[in-house]
DNA sequence: TTGAAAGCGCTAACAT
DNA sequence: ATGTTAGCGCTTTCAA
């Protein structure tokens, strides 16, 4: 059995009412009992009951993280940035995975209706479900802070990155390098990060000379190997695109390796490019030129968001919403091929 | 205010203890009363406050995992593996990590003397910091299984992989390659999986024909650039190795790094190859020789374990000690270097 | 400066 | 089949 409040009390003669106190440093309390009290619960390992006094008190010292995946550098850097501040305010992160389906997600914050934890930092699921768990959520007042992949329709914080932005970049950056014929690889089309993506494509097209019906935008299986297909189609097909822009870490993976298959040169016969956050990037043959956004910074910031809320009740969610830039790293994929 | 088993005693006009027998199903109540019960309960949202009954149990039905760092292809996929049964068994999972420091560890292990979790899943920091803690964790009752990185002198259960003949596997793939002076690159010395992969690759020299003075082992530093550094003078050294093994993820990667920017060619010059779990293993120019871990299954396999531990009190981790095969995965790397 | 006591929401032994 | 009650360990008001 673990120690108790209580046993400190009747080894120290003592009430337990003045051992809560002095363990909490209160000044209601003598220098010398706290003294006294604090040797004894460090001798015998004294570790308060933490459901004991989530109970009492109604708050939980701890936060659920929701992701889809923890297995993606994307996430796996920003639960990173997220446990920097957690565990400077002293948090326990509870880590929960969608695996992309709208329905796990639901049945995730379900579990978050009365107290478990005391705030929630959630990536949408990719195979949306829907929003009623998310306003149910902030109706219930659990502080929610969306990060990445948000949802526009909720009144609650969002961190993001500048994803119309970075897809013009994107485009921009084939363009300037000669491409002809662009294919952007999509993934779930209900996704944010994909729409405001594809639309600073279709903006830096249309800002161009180039006319749009020679690009396009390839909407992606959820099946690696599906996706692999529609893939193979496309650059065996007469309008061989010159140019790809994989919308998410794994397709621009996929590009290198129907490229490989099909003896296609990279960049040579076709340029390719990423949104990735792996450090393979620069690894690979030719190194990938990528998108890649601040992974850490906007987990850290999401959390830095939550403890405001939490710390100050009068602090407001509804309408912090948090932009950080991504960056373009050049690298050998998309360069004219020379050495 | 989240709705409470009060609440819906009172609506009802049944009592505490009704409602809570009907909730959990229990035979005393008649198929009617559970009836009304459910429906009012699903009608309010009510959950159930998860600190009162683990209060009131002594159980929380949760359980952390202790990892060095989330942001690696080999904890990730664990993770995952982990998760996959908690799921199954309707647990929540912590999440910590140590980030290989030592001290992290024993605090963050302290927490867990209270009941807090009802099991722990943990893989050793690099920076050991003795043993005490987890001795003290298994004094305090609290079912501990190690995964992947182990300490040998608890007694807990093991889930590992034979990082033994790994090394000498991946040893013997690069002296039947041809390789006549082989690296090895190591991590933190006082590791489990390094000083065991070092033993295989030690077993197998002495086994070959090869004389060991010609072979090599390198502990690289902790700090990815000193590494670097080392492993660019290794490479430019009179005795130039032709043969390399990462015996980590990163290493690996380094050697690519380092080949490339002294112009080696893989495989040619120098055979590569290292324990990896990552997918872009494949996708590198040339694809990576690893020794892969069945990382999910080694995650999967400790959970239940634990899940075992947690149902039957009689059933003892003390010595449970499984092993999982790795698999040598041949790609180009260690090839002859002809198409 | 210390202590007594109520109560957070739930469970389980023990009535009825 | 349903109800009463004690208590898990802690915090907090109020009293001494």
């Amino acid at each position: 059995m673990p120690v108790t409040i209580k046993d400190l009390a009747q080894e120290l003669r003592l009430s337990v009412a003045t051992i809560s106190k002095a363990l909490k440093d209160s000044y209601e309390i003598s220098a010398e009992t706290k003294q006294r009290v604090l040797e004894l619960a460090h001798r015998l390992h004294y570790v308060p009951n933490p459901y004991a006094s989530s109970l009492r008190k109604g708050s939980s010292k701890t936060i659920a993280v929701v992701v889809p995946e923890v297995a993606d550098s994307f996430f796996a850097l920003s639960i990173n940035g997220i446990e920097s501040v957690a565990r400077e305010k002293g948090y326990h992160v509870l880590i929960y995975q969608t695996h992309e389906q709208g329905e796990r997600e639901q049945a995730i914050l379900q579990a978050f209706h009365n107290g478990r934890v005391d705030g929630v930092l959630l990536s949408v699921s990719g195979d949306a479900a829907g929003t009623d768990h998310f306003e149910e959520l902030c109706a219930n007042d659990v502080p929610l802070v969306f990060f990445d992949r948000v949802c526009t329709t909720v009144a609650a914080a969002r961190v993001q990155t500048d994803d119309q932005v970075s897809g013009y970049m994107a485009t921009q950056h084939l363009l300037e390098a000669g491409c002809k014929r662009i294919a952007v690889l999509a993934a779930d089309k209900q996704l944010s990060i994909i729409s405001d993506r594809i639309a600073g494509f279709e903006a830096a097209i249309a800002e161009s000379a180039s006319p749009r019906g020679k690009h396009t935008v390839l909407y992606c299986d959820a099946a690696e190997e599906n996706a692999y297909g529609q893939l193979v189609t496309l650059l065996q097909g007469s309008d061989r695109p010159d140019g790809i822009i994989g919308l998410v870490e794994s397709l621009a993976l996929l590009a290198y390796k129907a490229c490989n298959a099909l003896q296609l040169s990279i960049p040579r016969d076709v340029k390719v490019m990423g949104f990735s956050n792996t450090k393979a990037a620069a690894l690979l043959q030719p190194s990938l030129t990528t998108i890649t956004q601040p992974a850490f910074d906007m987990g850290r910031q999401a959390a830095i968001l939550l403890f405001k809320a939490l710390q100050k009740s009068h602090f407001s969610l509804k309408e912090e919403w948090h932009v950080l830039p991504s960056v373009l790293e050049k690298r050998a994929s998309t360069g004219s091929g020379d050495a």
